[in-house]
DNA sequence: AACTCGGGGGC
DNA sequence: GCCCCAGAGTT
């Protein structure tokens, strides 16, 4: 079966180029964790040109070291998944500082750097070096649980766990790397979540899906996805050509980008004239401001909440005192120089 | 084990 | 609308 399977996946890969962004440029330790990480979660075609952009910028891991985290963000701006950019950056420093510049080869050593799971540093160890890790990503999971018959959840770790014995089987004999390249390319292209090539593909015959006719109903998830909505009100403060900004912290989204100040209410409804006057205050130390326009809602929906955005404009009449910790007025030609979330970036543009 | 963390595209 | 995408960290 293994035999049966490899040689038929690899076959494929042969007659079915797959472009990828990484296709002529050099797929060392470096290039794979930085293009693995930027796609977690992530379609190619979404991830492309950043990758190409990240790798111009950054070239190498101590050029990434090297850099601000304001800047690794700022290249990550509109990408989501913030985290990913935050670890990156703290991981190349980690490389730099603690390994001589030097990637670790051995899986358990890749996993202990910040943002690197089980998948990626399969990737790695897989890719750059050759070691035999098969990679368990969301195509792995699709094509396994077909083509063997996994009818158990694959998003408990027993299913994770299922799908990686079956792989590593299967990868038995095969070059690790163009094992992972064709697995994952063949699930992208053939074996995909809705309307799979059935009739094209070269692995129905032993198709457990495919023979039982239940290719639709696999795999099996379980995970409930929570949606929250919330309304934000983004309080625009202007001052000679300045805009005050936010860097965001805690455990919500966007840590680490900047946006206006926000209130957070029930509706969509405009805060009380009370409510902004209290805040503005608070921010700058004066209550003497026009509030000019406040904008439709804007929507923005993402895998876990649901946001409702409202721009509120509002301009100082007299000079505010310094801004507070984690506040920053910055004209609005230099705003660029800092990572904003999509939602705020829009909501920015001039109408 | 369950939650949290962005944004986009296919259907 | 719902699902899923070259997942990982925290609670």
């Amino acid at each position: 079966m293994a035999t049966f399977f490899a040689t038929r996946l690899l076959a494929w890969t042969r007659d079915n180029h797959r472009p990828l962004p990484w296709d002529n440029g050099p797929r060392d330790a470096y290039h794979v964790w930085i293009s693995e990480v930027i796609m977690q979660q992530t379609r190619i075609v979404q991830g492309w040109d950043y990758y190409l952009k990240f790798i111009e910028r950054f070239p190498d891991v101590g050029a990434l070291a090297g850099a601000t985290q304001e800047e690794v963000l700022r290249y990550w701006q509109g990408l989501g998944y913030y985290s990913r950019a935050r670890n990156l950056h703290k991981a190349a420093k980690m490389v730099v500082d603690e390994l001589g510049g030097v990637f670790p080869h051995a899986f358990e050593e890749l996993k202990k750097l910040p943002g690197v799971g089980d998948y990626t540093a399969a990737a790695i160890a897989s890719f750059a070096f050759g070691l035999k890790h098969p990679v368990v990503d969301g195509n792995v999971k699709r094509v396994l649980s077909r083509f063997g018959g996994y009818e158990g959840s694959i998003d408990e770790p027993s299913g994770h766990k299922e799908i990686l014995a079956l792989a590593t089987k299967l990868m038995k004999g095969s070059s690790p790397a163009d094992f992972n390249q064709a697995i994952m390319n063949f699930g992208a292209l053939v074996c995909t979540p809705k309307n799979p090539q059935c009739t094209a593909c070269p692995l129905s015959k032993k198709c457990y899906a495919y023979r039982n006719e239940c290719v639709d109903a696999l795999p099996v998830r379980t995970k409930k996805k929570t949606n929250t909505l919330r309304y934000l009100h983004f309080l625009v403060l202007s001052w000679r050509g300045k805009i005050l900004l936010h860097q965001r912290g805690g455990k919500d989204i966007w840590r680490g980008l900047y946006t206006p100040p926000i209130l957070e209410t029930r509706s969509t409804r405009k805060p009380t004239l009370k409510t902004v006057t209290a805040e503005v205050r608070s921010l700058t130390g004066t209550d003497r401001f026009e509030w000019t326009d406040s904008s439709d809602p804007v929507i923005q929906v993402l895998s876990h909440q649901t946001l409702h955005g409202r721009f509120h404009h509002i301009e100082l009449l007299k000079k505010p005192g310094k801004a507070r910790e984690g506040f920053v007025w910055v004209p609005t030609r230099h705003l660029d120089d800092f990572p904003r979330p999509k939602m705020v970036v829009e909501g920015g543009k001039p109408e």
